[in-house]
RNA sequence: GGUCCCGUAGCUCAGUUGGAUAGAGCAACAGCCUUCUAAGCUGUGGGUCACACGUUCGAAUCGUGUCGGGAUCACCA
């Protein structure tokens, strides 16, 4: 049990028996207690004071008397300053923590508490490659799938790829018409950045047929659709729902160039799915879904055999959830896949990880699915983040402002080179410079991407967040390497000096940064938990970051392998070691990696 | 226009179930490597928490309004 939930509980405990009254946790609040006053943690006593008209002064000397009294293996002293009790943990109780936790390496983990959940957190379409958008999701995505399976639960890590549709004719058109049969192969070119660029050929030669059109005084809007090209290509997604074979060939070859350029990426990231969904094979879902809204009076079907859902009532508009010639729209594929993926894996949590732009829509689809009585509804959770921006403003396709994932991949790797060779310069002894030329490649493909995931992650999901190129691809200061550098520092003392076994404290009493490392470690289960209920891995990363740095100031303080006395040099090992495991542990969460050496 | 989100240091962000003197990083300046990795540490300067009013013993945090920025409201996906 974590030293807050110690603290509600005995502090419930002592006002009932102290006063005969019964408060819940939720009554009083319990707070880390703030730099420069005494203590580790403090009891909001304003709450109380209300309730039980006594004094600030009177209800915290009995309160802490009583804590002291009863709790003296948790409580070593207090004091009281305008209304708060600050309480002083028992040196012992730190110890305990310690020693019960040191080597293991699953602190912090819960076991398995038998829900199932679905993370779903990549939808990529096929006609371009991934940007940095798709990086923060796939990051967040990932990162909380692992936050929720640490909490204990069955995590399915699922996909929709959105393979079909007029963006994915686009490009198939332009490669018709200007390949002369070029492949990824034959040009060296990886799958989805090769299918991509017939995407921006299409699109040029669009332009150019519309501005044509336009100069023989069509207008503009007109033109957009009369360009041959362009009637080509709906022509060619007819096509594909008459499931012609030749465009179906197509179609697939070139998915699958794609497929292989992702799954490239994808493995660069450390992205992985447990269920792919492709949209070839849900479009046509949902269509018994609309009988049965029409059957249960949910929606209505107008003159024109359109289908309709009136959410007014709601506070919404209405919503289309069929065309009049009946095909489906997106909102009925969702509510077909949501019936699915609940079918299939008899989920207790559906969590989607998409763009804050499409809130309304996933409100209209929690809110059909309530209308329909579906029973997941309340289930579905939108896991809304916020756009990246660049210093300029948003990243615009059409004046060339999207970052691409590979590229700047590519870019965080290259710099953790450049930056590992400057810091080094000089110092044929450093542990870098003694690493191989493959332990060295191996070091900047966990900085470089690592560094670009500690950048996203550690932001507030639904934010808005600008991604600073220069900023990014710093190491120093709120940086993912500045925690990977503080693991291998510490994992360097560790390699020289092991821990003795059976070795039980003495009689010295903690340092204050001594203090300070047990006690942000104690918290990471906390952390844990609080980061699943949240669905908020940025609330790992600050942890994280604090813990190495309180290690850092610890590190040019006090020595480890030297340490005054023996008592001390096992004391701090077992301290560096639970830091070890906690900071690799939470840097796995975000699905950074962290070395032994750099 | 309707609905929703956001506004904290020059910049990027923490802090928001209401609690003590609002914190970090970057940038600037000044120090610290004969001692376990200086990708580090220590210090200095930097704030009308957009603004106003309200609720409260107490507001960056809650409420109302104003201003500023964004998203969305397709027989697109």
């Amino acid at each position: 049990m974590s030293m807050i939930k110690h603290i509600q509980q005995c502090v419930t405990g002592g006002l009932t028996s102290l006063f005969g009254e019964t408060f819940t946790a939720a009554d009083f609040q319990v707070n880390t207690t703030v730099a420069d006053f005494e203590g580790d943690y403090t009891v909001v006593l304003f709450a109380l004071v209300k309730k039980l008209r006594l004094s600030p002064d009177v209800l915290g000397t009995k309160l802490g008397d009583y804590l002291a009294e009863a709790h003296p293996q948790l409580f070593k002293e207090y004091t009281i300053v305008k209304g708060f009790l600050n309480l002083s943990v028992a040196d012992a109780y730190w110890m305990e923590v310690l020693l019960t936790n040191y080597t293991n390496a699953d602190f912090g983990r819960q076991l398995p508490n038998g829900k199932k959940v679905m993370v779903e957190y990549s939808s990529p379409n096929t006609n371009k490659p991934l940007h940095l958008g798709h990086l923060r999701n796939n990051f967040l995505g990932w990162s909380v799938a692992e936050i929720l399976k640490a909490n204990g639960y069955e995590v399915i890590k699922s996909c929709i790829v959105n393979d079909r549709g007029i963006h994915i004719c686009k490009s198939m058109i332009a490669w018709q018409r200007y390949a002369n049969g070029a492949t990824p192969e034959s040009t060296g070119t990886k799958g989805d950045h090769f299918v991509g660029d017939y995407y921006v050929k299409f699109n040029e030669a669009c332009t150019a047929e519309v501005n044509e059109l336009v100069a023989t005084g069509m207008a503009k809007e007109l033109a957009e659709k009369e360009a041959p090209i362009m009637k080509a290509t709906q022509q060619m997604l007819l096509d594909w729902e008459k499931g012609d074979p030749e465009v179906m060939s197509l179609w697939r070859r070139m998915n699958g160039w794609v497929y292989e350029g992702f799954a490239q990426t994808y493995a660069r990231i450390g992205s992985d799915f447990d269920k792919t969904y492709y949209e070839s094979d849900t479009y046509l879902l949902g269509k018994e879904t609309v009988q049965a809204g029409l059957a249960k009076k949910v929606f209505v079907q107008r003159e024109d055999n359109s289908v309709w859902i009136d959410l007014t009532a709601d506070g919404l508009d209405e919503k289309l959830v069929q065309r009049k010639d009946g095909t489906s729209v997106y909102m009925t594929q969702d509510i077909g896949l949501a019936q699915q993926k609940y079918d299939q894996y008899g989920i207790d949590k559906s969590i989607y990880v998409i763009g804050n732009e499409q809130n309304y829509h996933m409100k209209v689809l929690q809110l059909i699915c309530k209308r329909l009585g579906m029973p997941y509804a309340d289930d579905i959770y939108h896991l809304s983040y916020g756009m990246v921006e660049l210093p300029g403003g948003k990243m615009k396709s059409r004046e060339g402002t999207v970052v691409d994932a590979d590229d700047l991949l590519d870019e965080m790797v290259a710099n953790a080179e450049k930056e590992a060779v400057k810091n080094n310069a000089g110092k044929p002894e450093s542990e870098f410079n003694k690493m191989t030329r493959a332990e060295q490649q191996a070091l900047f493909n966990m900085i470089g991407p690592g560094a670009m995931k500690y950048y996203l992650l550690k932001v507030d999901p639904k934010k808005t967040m600008v991604f600073n190129p220069e900023e990014s691809i710093e190491f120093t200061g709120f940086t993912g390497a500045y925690i990977q550098y503080t693991h291998a520092r510490i994992r360097s003392i560790l390699r020289r000096e092991a821990a003795t076994p059976g070795w039980q404290p003495g009689a010295g009493v903690l340092l204050p940064l001594e203090r300070s490392l047990i006690m942000a470690l104690e918290q990471y289960p906390f952390v844990l938990e609080q980061a699943a209920a949240e669905y908020n891995p940025a609330s790992i990363a600050n942890y994280v970051y604090h813990l190495a740095k309180t290690f850092n100031s610890f590190y040019t303080e006090h020595a480890v392998a030297s340490a005054e006395t023996e008592d001390k040099k096992q004391l701090r090992l077992r301290i560096l070691m639970l830091l070890a495991n906690v900071i690799r542990s939470s840097m796995a969460m975000l699905g950074i990696g962290v070395p032994e050496r750099m």
